[in-house]
DNA sequence: TATTAGTCTATCTTTTTTATAGGTTTTATG
DNA sequence: CATAAAACCTATAAAAAAGATAGACTAATA
């Protein structure tokens, strides 16, 4: 499961992404439409825009606006960041990979070619899917 | 992530696969086989007797079985018993479900459409492939 | 210069994960 | 029947991660 972290990421991206025409957005706006604790959601935002994916302005008329269209921002991206690795297991992760300590040979092991597969099949949607994909259908 | 509990199931059912004709396998064998703490690997063996995956034996000459040919045992139920959920969010979860407290309407969610899909695609293979399918390719 | 709104860092609480300890029960066997 | 082997059971502890909050700081605007 995605981390609750990951999941109020997802849905301000979204509120963000529904409103890029209006201007900067106020974290205590997307706090509240989403139902979210607006200082969590500090944190959360701050971390998008230290990543690049989110811009902020401060002051009066301040607030969070997405860097790149909502088409270019790939749900992959968002779960590695704030979550890491997509795949079930360290010795299938492609941007976390670790060892496996409990066999002796990943090339003949498996677990590890269908775990492979099982990231595989995930990957393929969630790098092609972007935020212009998750928004609310009207 | 699947859990290191979930990851020493797996191994242990390996083991439990590649020894079938050899009758009960010992906690211990499997423990020093593949490098898991006994302790801990006891309290798994047991969980998956309690779920009917696993018989054992007491006494001298006993050990853990599995109670069904390897390819029986689908590696989702395996998950689903140890770790929980195997969809992202909760509320795209087929035997965990949850309501979305974030949005307002799961049926135009975007999100929970998209999450909905990474799911179906990991169960078309988790659900079909069997211990059998991970055994160590010769 | 006052107000607004994001920035930064630290801390704290709760939950989950991982692991260990130690006694109990069952079974085989000499 | 005594002994040893091996699983069973329950509790607890230690560590890590998740989730949340606090408060002072900085920048921008009017």
């Amino acid at each position: 499961m995605l981390s609750k972290k990951t999941q109020y990421a997802f849905h301000a991206l979204v509120h963000l992404a529904e409103n890029v025409d209006k201007g900067p957005i106020l974290i205590s706006e997307i706090a509240q439409e989403k139902n979210i604790s607006i200082k969590f959601l500090e944190n959360i935002l701050l971390e998008l825009k230290n990543a690049g994916i989110l811009g902020s302005k401060k002051g009066k008329g301040g607030g969070y606006y997405l860097m790149r269209p909502p088409k270019e921002i790939a749900l992959a991206k968002i779960i590695r960041l704030l979550d890491g690795p997509i795949a079930l297991l360290p010795c299938v992760s492609l941007n976390y990979y670790e060892r496996c300590e409990n066999c002796r040979d990943e090339a003949v092991c498996g677990l590890n070619e269908v775990m492979g597969k099982v990231r595989d099949s995930a990957l393929k949607i969630l790098e092609n899917k972007t935020l212009k994909d998750i928004l609310t259908r009207s």
